[in-house]
DNA sequence: TAGATTGTTAATCGATTAACAATC
DNA sequence: TAGATTGTTAATCGATTAACAATC
């Protein structure tokens, strides 16, 4: 019954990580799992991981489980990783040299094709075999490119103008780092990482250790 | 009536982002703050907000609203960031440079003290002023050194065999960025920030444009 | 005072868990 | 066949929203 209604977060969140452990599963030669096993393993109840499964089909047999290859191809491409995308990153410092940087990236074929930014020492030369232009470029570049993820990596004063000139330029997922919400217009999709809030969090936790618990994140 | 239920993890990551509201209307000389209005702003309801900050006591007047410096104030102490964090960083990889550069850390009171790595060609140099050790050194700086908060930046496999050090250590709350979840005692807390996860929940919204929406993360 | 807005209790909504018929 | 396990429907649990008395 493939995605009748709206996906909730919480389920969005959890296939990467069903993703993850069965990519394990599979590279180690596990044939089979069933809801029950793969509950025990990553910490979930069989009924949360049957029906969150039953959002996109079934997958499963009767008696037996889940065949873990199949399972895995099928939310691979359930979650679009079977295909590739083309990416830039706004921001060569060291968080977008660290993502343009990072081999599970284009490993996934998640292509970074062109960094983007103002300080004349990086201008011109290369990371990563990546090209590092001018922001002055980027019009120009996202007219001629076409581009499925815009990362933004630049001091939180300027993140909302990158926004703008990569919505502008046609970019319609932006991967943001600082710390700022940017406002966008409503087809637009901002995927957040705010390191200092997940730090944060962390030391709430840690000071509220008997009343929290656990791993998150 | 100070936080006489647990705190549900959708409230724990909700007190940054007040933070980073208030810090800013704060800074803009902003001196007071209703719930409808940061309700506005944040793109929450007014009934959430004052039910978040009922769990930690009565910051608000009647008629009036929030005072934004107290509050900012409150706020701070409640997540526990008005004292200084001592961290050490394992792997001077990408990510761990990263970390270990963000100016936003050590202007808020998270020192980092030390990174440790294997590859002898960064062992005995310094990344922005802090020593580089090796692994083996870990064990006695841990020993004599107290460490509030461990952050483990290196590649996936050996991230389990990190946290054991850590906690072998005595480091009770860790930053993971590895794309593994780590099995650790019941007393110490983990923090998982994974790249990947948050990059293919931004993909498969992207997919189901119509059906998600908005900005995550 | 009158208007505004809090903190809290009650109602609603949604997500998780349990139960079970179907069936491999 | 008998045992196991699915997909789904129903029950429970928890989080969000609405309502409102208290009061600045």
């Amino acid at each position: 019954m493939a995605q009748r209604k709206n996906i909730s977060d919480a389920v969005v969140r959890r296939l990467p990580r069903y993703l993850r452990y069965l990519s394990e599963m599979h590279e180690h030669g596990v044939p089979r799992i069933s809801s029950r096993e793969l509950g025990e393993r990553m910490g979930l109840t069989p009924s949360q991981i049957r029906q969150d499964f039953s959002h996109f089909g079934e997958f499963g047999q009767q008696g037996y489980g889940y065949r873990v290859g199949d399972l895995l191809a099928a939310i691979r491409h359930i979650l679009a990783l079977d295909r590739e995308y083309h990416m830039v990153v706004f921001g060569a410092g060291n968080i977008g040299q660290a993502v343009a940087k990072y081999p599970n990236f284009s490993e996934r074929g998640f292509l970074i094709d062109a960094l983007f930014d103002t300080d004349p020492e990086l201008v011109g030369k290369k990371v990563e075999g990546i090209k590092v232009l001018h922001w002055d470029k980027a019009a120009q570049y996202l007219k001629n490119h076409s581009v499925d993820i815009g990362v933004i990596c630049v001091p939180h004063a300027a993140g909302q103008e990158v926004a703008d000139r990569l919505i502008q330029g046609g970019v319609r997922s932006i991967w943001n780092f600082p710390p700022r919400d940017l406002s966008v217009p409503e087809d637009v999709l901002v995927e957040n990482v705010h390191l200092s809030e997940s730090l944060y969090a962390l030391v709430f936790r840690s000071k509220h250790r008997d009343t929290c618990g656990g791993q998150k994140g």
